[in-house]
DNA sequence: GTCTATAGACGGATAGAC
DNA sequence: GTCTATCCGTCTATAGAC
C-alpha cells in the first residue's frame, strides 16, 4: 500500500516539473511562478509544498531533468553505428556538435537553465548538480573516441561548441547561421591538435 | 543659467549611473532597485524619477556607456602602435582578444549587460542599441585590417571568443583558465582562413 | 528638487480548516 | 491532500505637500 502512495507522488511529482517546463516555454524560464505552476496542473500554489519544499527544488528537479536527457542524447551520440570516429574523426565530431547543438535549440529555458544563470538567487543543489557531472564524464569520453583528452584541448573545445550555441541562440534562436558552422568548427579544431601533436 | 541648470542636470546623472555600477558589482546586476541606488547617491526613490522616466532608463544608460567604455578600448586596439596587423597578424589578433577578455573580467555586471540577457523584461532601447552597433563595426575594422572580412568568417570569430569569455566567466570569473587559450585560438583561426583562401 | 505617503501589483511561503 | 485565507515581503511608480 505504501507503495502505491509513493508511485502516485512519485508521478505528480513527473507532472509537476513536466508543467513547468511547458510555463517555461510559454512565458520564459524567469517568469515562472508557483500560482501559474498551480493552475497548470489544476491546483492551488500551496499544495505543491505538498510535492516540493520550495520553488528552488522545482528548478532543481527540472534541471536534474534536462540533463538526463542531454546524458540520453549523448549515450546515443556515442552509439551511433554509422559513424567510426577512428574512420573520420571529422564526421564524429561533427555530428555530435549538431546533435548537442539541435538539443541545444530545442528548448531555449532548458538551454537557460543548463548552461547559464538566468534564474535570480537559485544556483543548482549539490544533488542536482551531480547530473550535470556526468554529462560533462560523457563528453570527455566521447572526444577521447577522436584522440582528445587534454584538458587544455578540451578547455579550448568547451569554448568553441559553447559560443556557437551562444551566438546561434542570442541572435538567431531558430536559425542556423551559426549552426551551419558546425563543420568549419569541428575541421578548425582536428586540424589545431594534428598540427600540435606533430611539432 | 539654463546651461548650469542641465550641466548640474548632467552630473547628477552620471552620479546615479555610477551609482548604479557600484550596487550592481555589489549586489548583483540583477538585485538593483530603485530604493538602494537612491539610498547610495542620498536621496529617496522617488527623486529619481527627477533624472530617469523609469529603471529601464537608467539601465539604458549604463548599456550606452559600457558599450562607449568598450569602443574607446577598441580605439586604442586599433591605434597601436607596437604591434602591426601585416607584419604579425597573429599577435595582433591575439593582443586585441586579450584586451577584450581583460574588458569583460574586469566587471561581471558589465559584461552581463553587454552580452548576455540576465535583466527580466528589460532590453536596450533602440537609443542604447545604437552604441553596440558601433562598437560592433569597430570589431569588423579591426579584423579586417588582417584580411578577415567575409560574414562567415566573422561569424565563426565571434563564436570563438565570446565562447572563450563565458567560459571563463562562468567557470573561473577571476581565473585564466581560458583566457590563456587566446594564443591557441588566434592562431588556430588564422590557420583555418588561410587553409581556406589557399583551397 | 526632494520629500512623505501610498497606490497597486506580485511573489513565496505558512496556518489551519475540511 | 487540497483548500481558503493571509502573512509578509518585495518592487516600481505616482500624488501631492513643502
Amino acid at each position: 500500500m505504501q507503495r502505491r502512495v509513493a508511485q502516485r507522488r512519485s508521478r505528480t511529482r513527473d507532472d509537476i516539473v513536466a508543467a513547468a517546463w511547458r510555463l517555461a516555454e510559454r512565458d520564459g524560464l524567469v517568469s515562472l511562478t508557483l500560482r501559474d505552476l498551480a493552475a497548470e496542473v489544476g491546483m492551488r500554489a500551496p499544495s505543491l509544498y505538498g510535492y516540493f519544499d520550495s520553488k528552488a527544488a522545482i528548478y532543481d528537479a527540472m534541471f536534474a531533468q534536462a540533463y538526463r536527457e542531454l546524458s540520453a542524447v549523448m549515450s546515443t551520440v556515442l552509439a551511433d553505428p554509422s559513424s567510426d570516429p577512428a574512420d573520420d574523426p571529422h564526421a564524429w565530431l561533427a555530428s555530435g556538435v549538431r546533435q548537442w547543438l539541435a538539443f541545444c535549440q530545442d528548448s531555449i529555458p532548458r538551454y537557460q537553465l543548463m548552461f547559464t544563470r538566468v534564474v535570480p538567487d537559485w544556483e543548482p543543489s549539490p544533488d542536482a548538480y551531480a547530473a550535470s557531472i556526468d554529462s560533462f564524464a560523457r563528453m570527455r569520453d566521447w572526444l577521447a573516441r577522436v584522440g582528445v583528452s587534454d584538458d587544455r584541448d578540451i578547455d579550448l573545445w568547451t569554448a568553441l561548441v559553447s559560443g556557437l550555441a551562444a551566438q546561434q541562440i542570442a541572435n538567431e534562436p531558430d536559425g542556423r547561421r551559426w549552426v551551419d558552422l558546425t563543420d568549419r568548427a569541428a575541421q578548425m579544431f582536428l586540424q589545431e591538435i594534428k598540427a600540435r601533436t606533430a611539432s
